[in-house]
DNA sequence: TACACTATCGTTTTT
DNA sequence: CGATAGTGTA
């Protein structure tokens, strides 16, 4: 964060400019009146706010208390506070250097009573709104953003959606005006359906968008966005208070103008009303943070708004070499029209101080690995020639999951790094065991924290064992706690556990034993205090870690450390502190998407740091590595939000050009201008999926490329990508099965298999026994009931109504519903869906048969299933399948069946047995207003390729393969995240 | 040249 | 699962 050392000027005109330049001067001593600085990157933007608060005070002899500056974060104003507290002779401590956020808090608590406030208004953060969005559900006036098979599926999307409405200073009432007009319009033009659909939508956000700020008002609560939006509305609100404030903050200045939002502005154009004096520092090529709220139209328009304004332009580059700052401008150019530099008319191209350095160099490979090696190969080189530090390295990557090979290829090579990502402390594997134990002590019935608790290190259980104790426990619809008791309480008893080895009775009594005696003490002590105790006892585990001098064990005492730290927490605001109350509020917290940072590995500051492109603004290296550079990465694709704020509702002026393309080149301009002198810029063809990847389009314009991409083959293939993940060949595997047993397989097997090999293993090798979903329980009983009345129907019978809806209630499961009232309704939904059934399946004809049982042989493996229903008419033949999910329309349900792969196994199934294809399968969608039927033919393609999904399985099955594919929409379903090692921290530092 | 289908992917971060 | 970019077809 050195802005600038290098120039130290001869002569030190006024006290405290020492080596400044020119411009840098000219703003320090800027008088009264706005004041725009553009600082570019590496001009010693945070130097000049510093010495501008130092020559106010000390010069300008304005009184401490008179000054605010205004930061985004609280790094930056603590970064402000110091370089200000070194130029300050005496105290400055009546000087307000804080963060918007932290200003609106202070004026709100202030000012309190005057807005109805309590002034001990609870602050929630992100996963604490989602608590409390999910303790008033069914308050909101809902309907399409709460489904009820996932009733919490938009709720983060809304959450957002109000935290941007908030950037924007739209309250509820203009939303609601604006959601009227939409209705309105609606109306005048009944045939635009697609208008309708939005206006009713629209409404229904508005509605709980007024909802949710009443009900936290209510609570005394706030968000991070009401700090903004509830200062602005008390600035307007009481000209009493403004002018006090004005009267009080004589001279206002903000940093990284570029970031900040609508509302903010705001609130500094009304502060600075009455005097005018106020200093902005930003630059517009550096804005990345548009998906917060940032609006680069106000340093694009802020001379629209102070027309006054005196601009200072900082050009003097102190970081960089003269080819780093060419190719960096070459490439920000392409954001013209829409740049400060071109609508302004003024130069703000950087101009080097240094001599030039090497060139920037661009690399190209077959692989991601070749291009992690290579990266980790030329950090070697670097340190070895003594051409930079370790710690003056940096990696830059576009998402943090991108760092994942690069922190491998450094491991492999031995060099320490610090990886600042995403992921956090409930994804480390001490985390998850502690937590397991608290899981286990609130239920002792919670199989998967058992399971996972008894197989890791501490009681080492052996896993063939917990195999064995998993498939009884699931035969028998009993806990895996039930079957430890009784394997240990009346060994040989159960013949189905004879199998268990005299180790795994061993640890399945020490954990037992352990988890009685916390299990009593856990009604008595406070959750701290049990957690202690755990970790203690355990010979091989907290005691050894605390006394370890493995860095690597440092870490996990340091996470244990902060752990410990959100239990104190839940311990100073919850009415008791016992184990029993805190797992559903931590639970609660990690299902809102709650994950702490972990804590800091020592050797951080003398290994290479790996950061995200977002993270590294504001820093500098010696050398910075910009690596998998290719279009659909760098620059991403373009997600707009879930819910997007609607364009009418936006305030700030949206630019010409491609927005999101853009910012992205903002993002590759932050990352090159990082560096001091040397920059790489590399990327690779095959990322380990199915397409070649193609380099981004911001090489060709930073370095001025010919346009054709150079000519290389492309090596990569399918067989490549998944051999990848394929064990030696040599090792033993004991889960391979031989060749002369066969496999036997069902869709559901088949599907588990391919959608994550890992978690076919969970769930039909280690048969761990796990929860039921709730859809689960409502689908099962739905179909129970279906099935009931098509057997009556089949045996000339028919079923009346009640009774059909009796079978549906009496295989009701009251078991992982979010609450009574959500159980409450989706019972409603599955009577009516029923009711509507009930109404068209009696005049039809009855089926031919109901969950028939197929069985065919493929190679040397069995497939087996169950046809819902099969209907044989006047020489046709329909396979038809029962959904319980809903659908949108017949459009969709057709789409549904034409690519349902259930539906495909079916087909073959019938194939195989009669040879001949049904006629047309069926998928039957029984919750979406009336039966909806999706028709679909399959023809030998399909089964062709349902054959290849059998073999795909079956060879990996047989081959004992279960590595994990781990991907964020499938392991948000997965009920094995929790204890899933795929998605552990793979941060481990060298030790 | 327009449209439909299908293969393929799965952010970034702060308060 | 849902959106989207890119390919294939009329």
């Amino acid at each position: 964060m050195s802005d600038q050392t290098q120039t130290i000027s001869a002569s030190t005109p006024v006290t405290g400019l020492a080596g400044l330049n020119a411009a840098q001067r000219a703003a320090v001593t800027h008088g009264d009146g706005p004041l725009l600085i553009i600082a570019g990157a590496g001009t010693g933007k945070t130097t000049v706010i510093a010495h501008r608060i130092a020559y106010l005070i000390t010069v300008k002899r304005v009184r401490p208390e008179q000054v605010l500056a205004l930061t985004f974060t609280e790094k930056a104003a603590a970064e402000m506070e110091r370089r200000v507290d070194l130029l300050v002779p005496y105290g400055f401590t009546d000087t307000w250097i804080s963060t918007f956020h932290a200003f609106g808090d202070r004026v709100l608590r202030d000012h309190a009573l005057v807005l109805g406030l309590s002034p001990d208004f609870r602050l929630l953060t992100a996963a604490e709104q989602v608590i409390f969005f999910q303790e008033h559900l069914f308050e909101f006036p809902l309907h399409y953003f709460r489904p009820l098979g996932n009733p919490m599926r938009h709720v983060q999307s809304l959450l957002q959606l109000f935290s941007r409405a908030k950037d924007e200073d739209v309250g509820p009432e203009q939303y609601a005006s604006y959601a009227e007009e939409l209705a309105r319009r609606a109306m005048a033009s009944p045939d635009d359906k697609a208008l309708a659909e939005r206006a009713e939508r629209e409404v229904e956000i508005a509605r709980t968008y007024h909802q949710y700020q009443e009900l936290m008002a209510r609570n005394g609560k706030l968000d991070f966005g009401d700090l903004m939006t509830r200062t602005l509305a008390l600035l307007r609100e009481h000209p009493l208070v403004l002018q006090r404030l004005q009267e009080r903050f004589r001279y206002i200045l903000v940093d990284e103008f570029q970031d900040t939002n609508y509302a903010q502005f705001q609130i500094v154009k009304l502060l600075t009303a009455s005097h005018r004096n106020v200093t902005v520092v930003g630059d517009d090529d550096q804005s990345i943070f548009k998906f917060r709220g940032a609006s680069i139209s106000n340093i694009l328009s802020f001379r629209r708004e102070f027309p006054e304004a005196e601009t200072v332009v900082l050009v003097e580059n102190y970081r960089s070499t003269p080819s780093v700052l060419g190719a960096a401008y070459r490439l920000i150019q392409h954001n013209n029209p829409d740049r400060l530099e071109y609508q302004e008319g003024i130069d703000k191209r950087l101009r080097p101080c240094s001599g030039d350095g090497p060139a920037v160099e661009s690399m190209a490979f077959q692989t991601y690995q070749e291009e992690a090696d290579w990266v980790a190969g030329k950090v070697e080189e670097l340190v070895e020639a003594n051409a930079c530090a370790l710690g003056s390295i940096a990696i830059l990557v576009r998402r943090n999951s991108d760092a994942d090979p690069l922190l491998r290829a450094l491991n492999m090579k031995g060099i320490p790094w610090s990886f600042s990502g995403a992921r956090g402390l409930y994804d480390r594997e001490e985390i998850r065991l502690v937590v397991s134990f608290l899981r286990l002590l609130a239920d002792p019935h919670d199989s998967l924290s058992l399971f996972h608790l008894a197989g890791s290190d501490i009681y080492g259980m052996p896993a063939a064992d917990l195999t064995l104790c998993n498939a009884y426990a699931r035969r028998k619809h009993r806990s895996l706690y039930e079957v430890l008791l009784d394997l240990t309480r009346r060994p040989g008893a159960v013949p189905e556990l004879s199998g268990v080895s005299t180790e795994g009775v061993a640890a399945a009594t020490a954990i037992l034993t352990d988890l009685h005696r916390y299990l009593e003490k856990a009604v008595r002590e406070v959750t701290g205090r049990i957690l202690y105790e755990f970790l203690m006892e355990q010979p091989g585990y907290g005691k050894r870690l605390l006394h370890s001098n493995s860095p690597r064990d440092h870490q996990r005492v340091g996470n244990l450390a902060l752990f410990f730290g959100l239990v104190q927490r839940f311990g100073e605001v919850a009415p008791q502190d016992r184990v029993a109350g805190f797992v559903p509020y931590l639970t609660m917290l990690i299902e809102a998407g709650e994950n702490p940072p972990v804590a800091e590995g020592e050797a951080a500051e003398e290994g290479v740091a790996v950061l995200t492109l977002h993270k590294a603004k504001g820093l500098e290296y010696e050398a910075v590595f910009l690596v998998g550079l290719v279009e659909k990465r760098f620059p991403s694709i373009d997600r707009r939000e879930a819910i997007p704020l609607p364009d009418e509702l936006i305030k700030e002026t949206l630019p010409s050009g491609d927005f999101h393309l853009q910012e992205e080149r903002r993002l590759f301009y932050v990352g090159m201008t990082r560096a001091k002198r040397y920059l790489f810029l590399t990327r690779a063809r095959d990322y380990g999926t199915k397409r070649e990847w193609k380099r981004s389009r911001f090489l060709v314009e930073a370095l001025a490329l010919p346009k054709e991409e150079e000519e290389r083959p492309w090596r990569g293939t399918p067989e490549a990508a998944i051999g990848r993940y394929a064990p030696p060949l040599h090792t033993a595997n004991d889960l391979a099965v031989r060749a002369d047993t066969p496999l036997s397989l069902s869709h559901y097997k088949i599907d588990d298999y391919l959608t994550c090999p890992l978690k076919y293993k969970y769930v039909h090798i280690l048969r761990v026994p796990v929860l039921r979903d709730h859809t689960v329980i409502y689908g099962a009983a739905l179909h129970r009931a279906v099935q009931a009345y098509n057997t009556h129907r089949i045996a000339g019978q028919t079923m009346s109504l009640e009774d059909l809806i009796d079978t549906f209630e009496a295989h009701w499961v009251n078991e992982g519903f979010i609450s009574r009232e959500h159980e409450e309704r989706r019972l409603q939904e599955g009577r009516d869906a029923l009711t509507r059934f009930h109404a068209v399946a009696g005049i039809r004809p009855p089926p031919t048969s109901v969950e028939k049982r197929f069985s065919f042989q493929l190679d040397d493996d069995i497939v087996t299933g169950f046809l819902d229903r099969v209907d044989e008419r006047e020489g046709e033949t329909v396979i038809i399948d029962y959904k319980s999910s809903s659908v949108r329309d017949h459009k969709a349900a057709d789409k549904g069946a034409r690519e349902s792969q259930q539906l495909a196994l079916y087909a073959l199934a019938y194939w195989k047995s009669v040879g001949r294809l049904p006629d047309r399968v069926e998928l039957h969608f029984l919750t979406s207003g009336g039966v909806i039927v999706g028709h679909a033919v399959k023809k030998e393609k399909e089964l062709d390729q349902a054959i290849d999904r059998i073999r795909e399985a079956a060879i990996g099955i047989r081959g004992g393969l279960f590595q994990a594919k781990p991907s964020q929409w499938v392991c948000d379903f997965c009920a094995f995240r929790t204890i899933c090692p795929a998605t552990v921290w793979i941060g481990e530092r060298q030790g």
